[in-house]
DNA sequence: AGGTATCCTTGATGCGAGTCAATTCCCGCT
DNA sequence: AGCGGGAATTGACTCGCATCAAGGATACCT
């Protein structure tokens, strides 16, 4: 017998972008195989080594996927955000999961046995298209991450602050002001490094007139220099 | 018209793993479209931020995928050995080449448009499966990359010699006997350093006894210590 | 207010790796 | 043998970042 269906994890899968040209019919029938839970900040979604069977959906909240290194540093690939899938990769490769994922925020989640996907890629072939089109994105979208570990700390810092103007900017008296979105120490952690490089970094970039800062808001004077550091170019 | 078919053009498309269930029919109807090519080592066959039309199969040869840095460092992805795709990824995309690639032999490349993939996909569904599989695999692959990166000098080395002991490592009177494959200039680009640097990470492993260096030929007295080292644990 | 805990900043120090420059090694050449 | 010339090594130096160790700043709680 059908299971009811939790509208907002109806809507979350159907804001899924892996499956977007999925049917409505297909999405219900992912839903009403989710599993749905709820889980606070910090919660451990999936461990590196661990067998991927099953993948889920964030219906609210946000994780992050990391690497721990073998000296305890971490390194955040991604950021995942409401509506988008967890581990998913892994589990349509049928390996196991490679990083780890956690949860940033209190979250719900919707889990889906790995079957379910290919399921839907039987029953709608023209799924496969969007999903080996959104996959191959992802793994450009590495080579980009690559590039990233590769510049210095303000480059890296820098690029975030213009990714953050770019989708929270608000226009302020002096410039656009961002709101970093997390603590300073989650934010060195994400950045692959540790609050007292971080703060070095916002220090040289208010040297050099690109930022003002105020506590976790920060005023942007020079999105210009600042899209152009983010790029990796030497002052 | 039907073009004449090379039967080595043929056999490498259909040695390819991407669309490995694919049948016969369909791999000689890409074969068919398929635009052959010979180039000498060191050709450049796409660079970074090229729009991405067409995608190559290597029928012979060897290349290497890297990336170019903002100061002109190297980052090397991957190497692509003979029946692998080139480029296929950005193709499926629909995006920019993310990368170089470089022939570090002389080739034959087999081009085949974009469109070609896609109307396999659209023709064998079951094929879908596969790339999905397939380009998942890579994804997961690709952090390991990372994971590399982010470990030291010496670490990778010893990772590289690892990897050498397996493929073509040979019992010798003292221990296990492999060759670079390359001259220490060339590795050392290929493991994102340079050669004084890489030189270093020589001697060191020499000073800790792990192995014993020859010119281009290596010694490893112990496979167990490279192997950890290789893992990114500290001495 | 006072106190406390958490977060952030600042300074001093050490380590890894890249750069520059000077040899030294090895290989082919005549 | 003797002699280039490129490749590989070694040393001195510099730079960026992590670490250790104190200080501030801020918010919250009673």
């Amino acid at each position: 017998m059908p299971r009811k269906i939790r509208s907002d994890v109806r809507a979350a899968l159907r804001a899924c972008r892996l499956w977007r040209t999925a049917s409505d019919e297909a999405v219900d029938d992912l839903a009403g195989r989710a599993t749905v839970r709820d889980v606070a900040r910090g919660t451990v979604l999936a461990t590196e080594g661990e067998a991927a069977g099953s993948f889920g959906v964030l219906v609210t909240g946000k994780a992050r996927v990391y690497y721990l290194g073998a000296d305890g540093r971490q390194i955040t690939f991604e950021v995942v955000e409401t509506g988008q899938p967890i581990a998913a990769v892994a589990a349509m490769a049928g390996s196991r999961y490679p990083a780890n994922i956690e949860t940033t925020t209190p979250a719900t989640i919707a889990w889906l046995p790995q079957e379910a996907l290919f399921d839907l890629l039987e029953r709608e072939p023209r799924v496969a298209r969007t999903i080996v089109s959104e996959l191959a994105g992802r793994l450009v979208n590495f080579t980009a991450i690559v590039q990233t570990l590769a510049l210095g700390v303000p480059s890296r810092l820098a690029g975030y602050l213009f990714q953050r103007v770019l989708s929270t900017g608000k226009p302020s008296a002096r410039g656009l002001e961002v709101d970093l979105g997390m603590p300073k120490g989650e934010l060195a952690v994400a950045l692959g490094t540790v609050p007292e490089t971080l703060s070095r970094a916002f220090s040289r970039l208010r040297d050099e007139g690109i930022v003002e800062i105020h506590g976790r808001r920060v005023t942007v004077l020079d999105v210009r220099a600042l899209a152009t550091m983010g790029s990796g170019f030497r002052e």
